[in-house]
DNA sequence: CTTGTACCCTGACCGC
DNA sequence: TGCGGTCAGGGTACAA
């Protein structure tokens, strides 16, 4: 569910309860290894993304490192129809923090040394230059679509976003990343960068209705699924050339583009 | 090293 | 109403 623009949308919403103190930690989910004892007492000095990670900086140096997966969310207080879904809640003595997670794959994991979570560049920061995402691509036979997605190269795209700055470029998912020119690296670049940040300013996708999909921390739903092109597109017309959507499997996720434009 | 597949888990939705 | 199949914003552990 979530990809960079959600997570980012989550992290700037909960900003103002950094400085809040942990009083009480509810663990409903066994999959979840939260060590009680070390967090109570401790203060929330920072709240930051890391790819798709949300990272809370605790006051003794460590972390508590949160991972969204499919289907979680960070709510400021979990309304009645979340309470069952909610795996995890911090009380703090100033407001509390549930973890909502439907499907139960996110994780949350606590870091002693409060490292950075090891994840490729962040692209939205200005190290991710085209030349960064030339040498990333230029590198690989594999599809650039799967290249865009992969977590230890570039931090934060995910099936939607990939899918989107792909159909902005005009370039077909399934190209290998080697066969791209300079000037369609620049393309793919610029398009990375344009569709995050409108995402972000559209405080991310909301799909739908139920309690899976993605909320920002207030509970609102986000923007750009107004926005979408391809994703979730399938068999409708291109907004652009009115060509059929097509979907397709790469790497066992589900691809969208359009057959017409991108070449 | 690469690529593809199964799996983790729950809920929604569709056709019968 | 029920049943089975498919699908889902993600990532990992394998096998080939």
């Amino acid at each position: 569910m979530p990809e960079l623009p959600e997570v980012e949308t989550t992290v700037r919403g909960l900003q103002d309860l950094t400085g809040s103190r942990i009083e009480r930690v509810a663990v409903n989910d066994r999959r979840l290894d939260v060590p009680r004892e070390r967090l109570v007492g401790r203060v929330l000095s920072r709240i930051e993304r890391q790819g798709k990670y949300i990272v809370c900086g605790l006051s003794d140096g460590s972390s508590l490192r949160v991972h969204l997966r499919m289907s979680g969310r960070l709510v400021r207080f979990a309304s009645p129809s979340e309470r069952k879904y909610t795996r995890l809640s911090l009380l703090l003595d100033r407001g509390r923090l549930d973890f909502v997670d439907p499907r139960r794959l996110g994780t949350v994991e606590y870091s002693q040394d409060g490292l950075p979570v090891s994840v490729g560049i962040d692209p939205t920061e200005r190290a991710f230059t085209r030349q960064r995402l030339g040498a990333i691509v230029s590198g690989s036979r594999a599809p650039i679509k799967v290249l865009l997605m992969d977590q230890r190269r570039i931090a934060g795209i995910g099936n939607i976003y990939a899918a989107e700055a792909l159909f902005a470029a005009r370039i077909d998912p399934r190209r290998p990343g080697k066969s791209l020119s300079t000037k369609e690296i620049a393309a793919v670049h610029s398009a990375v960068r344009s569709v995050l940040a409108e995402a972000i300013r559209k405080l991310g996708t909301t799909l739908g209705e139920s309690v899976s999909d993605y909320r920002q921390s207030s509970g609102e739903s986000g923007g750009f699924q107004e926005r979408l092109h391809v994703y979730s597109r399938n068999r409708e017309a291109c907004h652009r050339c009115g060509t059929t959507i097509d979907r397709i499997k790469q790497g066992g996720r589900s691809t969208y583009f359009c057959p017409g434009c991108q070449r």
